[in-house]
DNA sequence: TTAGTACATGCATTTTTAATGTATCTTAAG
DNA sequence: CTTAAGATACATTAAAAATGCATGTACTAA
C-alpha cells in the first residue's frame, strides 16, 4: 500500500512552487530539472494540477504556471483524494463477494481511510513549505 | 491506493474461522468455496496466517486449520500490517529525491498512515463477526 | 505400511496497474 | 511565422499482484 509516484510528484510540483517568488512562473523543465524525473508523466500531472485549478497555466512563448491559491489554502487531503482518485481501499465487488451485505469489514476499512484524510485535513502546502528557506537551499544544489 | 486482495482474503479466511464451531477445523478447500477465490492464492495465506499464529494448521488426512486466538485477541491492525507489509506509504528513494532531507510531506504522510492503523487497533476479528448468525447464512447460501 | 489427503514451498505465467515514451496539436510571444 | 510552452492521445515498458502448476512433506486411516 502506498501512494502513486503521480501523486507524490504532484505534491512535490506544488512544494517548489510554493518557495518561488510571487508571480513567478516555472515550467516543466524547470520542475524536471529540480527533481530529475520524466518530464512525460510531469505534463500529464501539470494538467491536472491545472484542472483542479490548483495551479494557473500558461501555454505558449514564457508561458509556464504559478500556484492558483495560497499554500495556506491547499489542503493536502483534496490533494491527494484528487490526484490519488477517491475508490474504496478495499474491492468487494471483483471477483463478487457473496457477505457483502452482511460484511463489517468494508466499513470499518472506510472509516480507517476517512481517519487517513481527516489527518490530513489539518495540514496544507503551506504546512509542507514553512522551512521555506532550507528548501530553496536544497532546490539550488546540484544532484 | 488499496488493500491487497491477499491481505482482503487473509481477513476473510479469518472472518470464516471464527464464524465456525468451536474446534472444528476448515480446510483450503473449503474456504474457497465457500468465497469462490483461487485455492493458490489462499494457499500462501493460510500459510502466511499459520507462520503469524493466528491459525493453527495441520498436515495430511483430516487436516486443516482452526484459529490460534480467540477472535477478540486478533487486532485488524496487526493483520492487515502483516499482510500487507509494513513499508512507508510514499517512496522518498526511488528515484531519488534530493529534498528528502527537509522534506516535511513523508512524516505527515507517516502520521497519517499511524492514524489509519490506530484507528483499526480498536477493532478485532470479533468486531467483524458480531452478526454471527447472519455469516453463517450467508455462507450457506449458493452463489 | 501404504494410499490418500491436506498444507508447505518454489517457480512460472498471466493480469493489472503504474510509469514512461513518442508524437502531434494548440496557444501565445516576439 | 518561428519558437516555446502546455494539452492531448496513443503506445510501450516496467513493476506489482494475482494466479497457475508442480512437487515436497506430514499425517491418518484403512
Amino acid at each position: 500500500m502506498q501512494i502513486k509516484k503521480y501523486t507524490d510528484y504532484g505534491l512535490r510540483v506544488l512544494m517548489y512552487l510554493a518557495v518561488q517568488e510571487e508571480g513567478q512562473r516555472s515550467t516543466i523543465s524547470d520542475i524536471c530539472a529540480a527533481y530529475d524525473i520524466p518530464k512525460n508523466h510531469v505534463n500529464k500531472i501539470i494538467h491536472h494540477l491545472g484542472k483542479l485549478e490548483l495551479i494557473a497555466t500558461k501555454r505558449g512563448k514564457n508561458g509556464g504556471f504559478t500556484l492558483a491559491k495560497r499554500p495556506a489554502d491547499i489542503r493536502l487531503d483534496h490533494v491527494i483524494r484528487e490526484m490519488e482518485g477517491d475508490t474504496p481501499w478495499v474491492n468487494c465487488h471483483s471477483p463478487f463477494c457473496k457477505i457483502v451485505p452482511v460484511c463489517k469489514l468494508k466499513d470499518v476499512l472506510a472509516q480507517a481511510k476517512a481517519q487517513f484524510y481527516d489527518y490530513l485535513a489539518s495540514f496544507t502546502l503551506a504546512s509542507l513549505v514553512a522551512n521555506k528557506t532550507e528548501l530553496i537551499a536544497v532546490f539550488q544544489t546540484e544532484t
